[in-house]
DNA sequence: CTCTTGACGCCGG
DNA sequence: TCCGGCGCCAAGA
């Protein structure tokens, strides 16, 4: 990869990631399938470098469990937002981690689970 | 050019 | 439900 190519990719990265509302959120995995470029290993990179300038607690493991770097902060956002949450903090059994099959969210789709 | 590492993902026990 | 191992893609040493 060039580094005009790693550029672009960054850009597109960040800017899907701003994409994302408030509420919801979205897997490395899903990112990298949208972009069709590198895979969820590329887009935590990208994130761990430029990540501190977008919405990065809006970005999570595909099980909906939170990196081991963003534990802390990520929690705080989601209150504040009424990110769907399962586990511990949303008085359930288990450990704190993010409904994925309510705050999933793809672009353009829109909001495909969510009664 | 080769080896190691990483904000990951999926399968099996 | 929780823990561990293997596979993927690309960058950095």
């Amino acid at each position: 990869m060039d580094a005009d190519q790693r550029e672009a990719y960054v850009e597109d990265v960040l800017s899907l990631v701003e994409s994302i509302p408030p509420g919801r959120v979205m897997a490395y995995g899903q990112i990298a399938e949208c972009l069709e470029r590198g895979g969820p290993r590329q887009v935590g990179a990208v994130m761990a470098t430029y990540g501190s300038g977008v919405p990065w607690w809006r970005v999570v493991r595909a099980d909906g469990t939170l990196p081991d770097c963003h534990q802390r902060g990520a929690l705080e956002h989601y209150r504040v937002e009424s990110t769907p949450l399962r586990g511990a903090a949303a008085g359930e059994s288990g450990s704190t981690r993010v409904d994925m099959a309510r705050a999933a969210w793809q672009p353009v789709t829109g909001t495909p689970g969510r009664p």
